[in-house]
DNA sequence: AGTATAGCTGAGTCAGACTCAACTCGAAGA
DNA sequence: TCTTCGAGTTGAGTCTGACTCAGCTATACT
C-alpha cells in the first residue's frame, strides 16, 4: 500500500508566503544561514520542501525576501524617528543609538544579513545593495544639511562618515553574536557620536585664526 | 579490469600540508568558500580528495589554517612596520594606511575570511577571534601610548576606536571586492585618520597641522 | 454535480562534503 | 640486495540537503 497522501488544508498564495517567510525568519536567526535546512522551514508551517520551493525559486532567494522585508521595517522606522529630532549632532546621535538599538535587539538576523549579503550572486547582492544604500542613506542626508548649516566641515565625505557609523557597530555586533561581551549601547552611542562629530564638526574661530598665520608660513615655503 | 590506480609520488606530512594550504588559499580566493570545492583543491596538486581529509579535517578548519597562515603574516608585517613610526598621530595613520592597503591587495582573501570567519563553530571561531585580537591589538597600544603622552583624551575608548578604524575599513573592503567604486587608498586612509584623531585628540599641535593642510586645499580651490 | 486549476505532495536527482578499507611506495634494518 | 612495515594515498563508496517534477486533489466557479 502506498502511504497515505497527507490532509492539506490550500492556502491563498499570499497567506503562505507570509507564513514561510516568517518560519524562514525564526529558523535563520535560530540556526544560521548555512544550518538551516528548507525542510525544518517547511515542516514549521506543516508542509513538504517542495511546497517551500514553489514559491521561492531557491534558499537564497529565500533568505533574500528575509532581508528585504527586515529593512523595510527599519527604514520605515529610522526615516519617521528622526523626524522629531532636531540639531545636527542630536541627529546623528539620533542615528547611532537607533541603529545600534536595532542591531542589538536583532542580533541573529543581523548576523545572518551580514554574512549572507556577502555571499550572494552578483544580481541578488545588488538588490540588497538598494536596501542598504537606501537605509543608509539617512547619514548622507544628515551630513548634507549639517555642512549646508555650518555645523560640519564643508569638506566632510560623507561617505566616509556612513562607512565609519555603519562599520563601527557592525564590528560591535559581533560582541553582540559572540554574546561574551555585555556592551553598553547608550554609551557607545554617545561614545561614537562623539568621535564622530567632534571629528568632522566645524573647529571654532580661534583655532582657524591661528592656522591662517601658519598657513601664510607654509604658502611662503611653498612657494 | 579495475581501473588502472594512480601513479603517486609520495610526499612528506610537512610537504603535502604546505602545498594543499596554498591550492586551498588560490580556490578559496578564486571562488569564495562555498563555491570553492575540495575535489579542485585536491586537484590543483594532483591528489584526491581523499588526501586532503587525511591532512584537514573539514573544509573548515582547512579555511580556518589558510586565515591563520595569513594573519600571521600580516601581523608580523604591521608589528615590525609600526617600528620606525614616531608620533602619536603618524602611529595612527600608519596602521590605517597599512591596514588599508593589505585589505585592497587581498580582498579575495579578505572577503572570505570576513564572511566565514562568522560562520565558523564556536570552537573554531574563537581561534580566528584570537588571531584578529592579537592582529588589532597594535592600535590599542597606539592609544594607551598616546593617553600616556597627552595626545590623546585620557577617557577615550580603545574598544570604540579599535572598532571604528576595522570597522570602516571593513566597510570599504565591499566597494573593494565589488569592483565597482573605485577608492583612493592614501585619501581614505588621510581622511580617517584625520576623522578619528579629531575625534580624540587632546587637541593642540597636531589638529592645527592637521587644518593647515585643509585650508591649503580649500585655498587652491579658491585659487 | 461537474470541471478547471492553483496548491500541494512525495519520490525522486544531483552535487559535494566526508569516510574507510585496502593498496603501495620507499626507507630502514638484516 | 632482500624484506618488512607503516605512512601516504587511493577510489569507491555514504550521507545530507538543495532542488525538480509529474501528477494528485481541494476548492471556487459555473
Amino acid at each position: 500500500m502506498a502511504a497515505a497522501r497527507k490532509k492539506v488544508t490550500r492556502q491563498s498564495r499570499e497567506v503562505r508566503i507570509k507564513a514561510i517567510l516568517e518560519a524562514a525568519r525564526e529558523v535563520f536567526e535560530e540556526r544560521g544561514y548555512d544550518k538551516a535546512t528548507v525542510a525544518e522551514i517547511a515542516e514549521k508551517i506543516d508542509v513538504v520542501e517542495g511546497t517551500v520551493f514553489s514559491y521561492f525559486s531557491s534558499k537564497r532567494t529565500l533568505v533574500l525576501k528575509v532581508m528585504e522585508q527586515f529593512y523595510e521595517q527599519i527604514t520605515e522606522l529610522i526615516e519617521s524617528g528622526i523626524k522629531g529630532v532636531e540639531g545636527t549632532r542630536n541627529r546623528l546621535h539620533y542615528v547611532i543609538w537607533n541603529h545600534l538599538n536595532i542591531v542589538a535587539n536583532n542580533s541573529a538576523l543581523c548576523g545572518v544579513i551580514l554574512r549572507e549579503s556577502r555571499g550572494l550572486d552578483i544580481e541578488l547582492a545588488q538588490q540588497v545593495h538598494e536596501l542598504n544604500k537606501r537605509y543608509t542613506h539617512i547619514v548622507v542626508e544628515v551630513i548634507r544639511e549639517g555642512i549646508e548649516q555650518g555645523d560640519i566641515q564643508a569638506d566632510t565625505s560623507a561617505t566616509l562618515v556612513r562607512n565609519t557609523i555603519f562599520g563601527t557597530i557592525e564590528h560591535y555586533l559581533w560582541d553582540l553574536v559572540g554574546g561574551g561581551v555585555d556592551t553598553d549601547i547608550d554609551a557607545v552611542a554617545a561614545d561614537l557620536t562623539n568621535l564622530v562629530f567632534e571629528g568632522i564638526s566645524a573647529g571654532t574661530e580661534d583655532v582657524k585664526r591661528e592656522d591662517v598665520s601658519r598657513l601664510i608660513k607654509k604658502l611662503n615655503e611653498l612657494l
